[in-house]
RNA sequence: CGAGGAGACCAGGGGAUCGCUCGCGGCCUCGUGCCGUGAGAGGAAAGUCCGAGCUCCACAGGGCAGAGCGCCGGGUAAUUCCCGGUCGAGGCGACUCGGAGGAAAGUGCAACAGAGAGCAGACCGCCGCGGUCGGGUCCCUGAGCUUCGGCGAGGGGGUCCAUCAGACCUACGGUGAGGGUGAAAGGGUGCGGUAAGAGCGCACCGGCGCCUCCGGUGACGGGGGCGGCCAGGCAAACCCCGCUCGGAGCAAGACCAAAUAGGGGAGCACAUCGGGCGGCCCGUCCGCGCUCCCGGGUCGGUCGCUAGAGGCCGUCGGUAACGGCGGUCCAAGAUGAAUGAUCUCCACCUCCGCGAGGGCGACCAGACGGGGGCACAGAACUCGGCUUACGGGCUCACUCGGACC
RNA sequence: GGGCGAUUAACUCAGUGGGAGAGUGCUGCCUUCACACGGCAGAAGUCACAAGUUCAAAUCUUGUAUCGCCCA
C-alpha cells in the first residue's frame, strides 16, 4: 500500500504563488470551503491553506489547518499538474474533521473532472 | 461535620498504526529525495500594562517643555514588581484591601435645593430699642377647612391676675444655640454666663499646631507641657515638592543577491539655505560645491535564532523577598508558519439506580450497573513581573460555629 | 510579532465633571384631489462592559470586549 504523505514539497509556500492562484485560478465552493485552483503543466501538485482570523483564535485556526492537512493527505490521490488553495470559511471551526474531509474529497473530484475535460 | 480565609503544586496517563518540523548519521538516480535515529508548546505561550538584555539611530550632549512614579525600610540587572513593617478601612476571627507626599505656596471647582457654599449667612424663630393693645382660663356661638375622628378665624358671657408680665406691629440692631435645605452649614457633652445667645469663659473628651522626653535605621508609636478652637472637601482639577526618563523596536539590524528603473559610495570644504539627532532653543552632523571610485536597493535567501539574571536538591546568612557556596538536571526553533489523526485500555469529576462495608456515636465510606463531562488556551528575539481567561484535582498549616468521645 | 486609535438614538456625529443633544431617518396631525416639498407635535439611549476616584462620571483612572489603522 502506498504511504500517504503531505510533506513540504507538496505545499504552496510563496506569497507570489498564492497571489497568482487566487487571481488567475478557477473557483470551487463547498459548504465551509472555498477552493481555488490553477493548472501548472509538467509539475507535481501543490496545496496551500488560508485561514483568516475571522475563523477564530489561534487554537481554532491551527485546528482547522490540521484538519485540512489531514484531509488532503488522505484524499489527494493521483492529482497532479495543479496548484490548489483552500480557504476556510467561518463555519469550518465547528464542522469537524469528518465533514471537512468529505468536502475536500468533493472539491478534489470536481477539480479532477474539470482538468480531464480540458485536456481532451 | 459545616462555613470560611491564606500559601504551594498538577494541568489526565499507557499502548498500537499512519503523518509533520528540526538536529545528527548513512545511501544514491544529488533532489523541496530516501532510510535510520533523537528532540518537539504554557501556567498563563494570551493581553502588550510595566521593567531589562540586545540592535540601530554620529556621541546619547545642555536647557526648556513633556511623561511616569509618590507612607517607611529592604530585595533585584531593573521596575509602577516582590518581601517585611507603619498608618487607615473592613471582618467575631483566621485574614483581606489601600494610586497612602502637599489643601495653615498659589489659582480654581461645587449643579439643584437652601436665608447662607468659602476672609459664610438672618427665611422662620429668640432678644433689645421704638410704637400700639389689658392678658390668661372656662362656657356658649360659629365663617370656613376636613382624612368625617375633628381643627377652628371671629363674636358674646363668667371668673382670675394686674398696669408688671404678655401679645401684635415696624424701619433699626443683636444672635449662630433651635427649625428647615444640602454630599458638605466652621467640634461633642455639661456648667457658668447673657437682653437673647455664642469657645464668650471653664472642665472633660476628640482633633490640630508648637516645644520636649522615651522606643524605633525609618514611616511612626507612647508620655509630658503650652496654645487655642483661627484652620472644611476635591490634587485619578491646574499646580507645588521629591525621584526617574533620549528615540525606536528582531517587520531592530547585518550579509548574499534576479527582473525593471537609474543612481550610489568615500575624502575635502560649508556664508546662506534645506534636512537628521521624538517637540522648541542651543549645540552638532549631513546634503547643495570639488576630487576619486563602482556599486546600492526591491522579489527571494542566509544570519540574528536559541544555554538562560534557567530549574531542582543540599548547606550557610537573612523574619522574609533574596543572596553566597557545592552538586545535579533540562534546554522547540517554525516562517502561507511544525508539535497532528484514528483505535483501545485505565484514571478523574458528576447524575441516576442500588444501597454492601466500618464506627459506641456525630458520621465515614461509597463496592456494582448505566448515562454525561474532562477547561482556558498554541511558542514567533529572549528574560523578570503584572493583569486577564480557566473544568477539575492535590497538599500544608489556620479561623469561626456545631455535634460526639 | 510590534506600534497606535475608536466605541454616545436606526445611521452620521457634537458634547471634556452637574440639564444627555444635533442633522438624517421613524410615527402622528395639518397642508394637497392625491403625492413630493413644507409646517407642527412626538417617540426612540444599560453613553460598549466592569471596577475605582468624587457629594456627583458619557466625561477622570484601571481592566475587559469589539472594530479599525500603520510598520516587510
Amino acid at each position: 500500500m502506498k504511504r500517504l504523505r503531505f510533506s513540504r514539497s507538496l505545499r504552496l509556500r510563496k506569497s507570489a504563488d498564492f497571489r497568482r492562484v487566487q487571481q488567475g485560478g478557477r473557483r470551487v465552493v463547498t459548504g465551509e470551503l472555498v477552493v481555488v485552483y490553477q493548472p501548472r503543466p509538467d509539475a507535481g501538485p501543490r496545496f496551500g491553506l488560508a485561514v483568516s482570523r475571522k475563523v477564530g483564535n489561534a487554537v481554532v485556526r491551527n485546528r482547522v489547518k490540521r484538519w485540512l492537512r489531514e484531509s488532503i493527505r488522505v484524499e489527494r490521490g493521483a492529482l497532479s499538474e495543479v496548484d490548489v488553495v483552500f480557504i476556510a470559511r467561518k463555519g469550518a471551526a465547528v464542522s469537524g474533521l469528518a465533514e471537512l474531509r468529505l468536502q475536500v474529497r468533493g472539491a478534489l473530484d470536481r477539480i479532477r473532472r474539470a482538468l480531464r475535460q480540458k485536456r481532451t
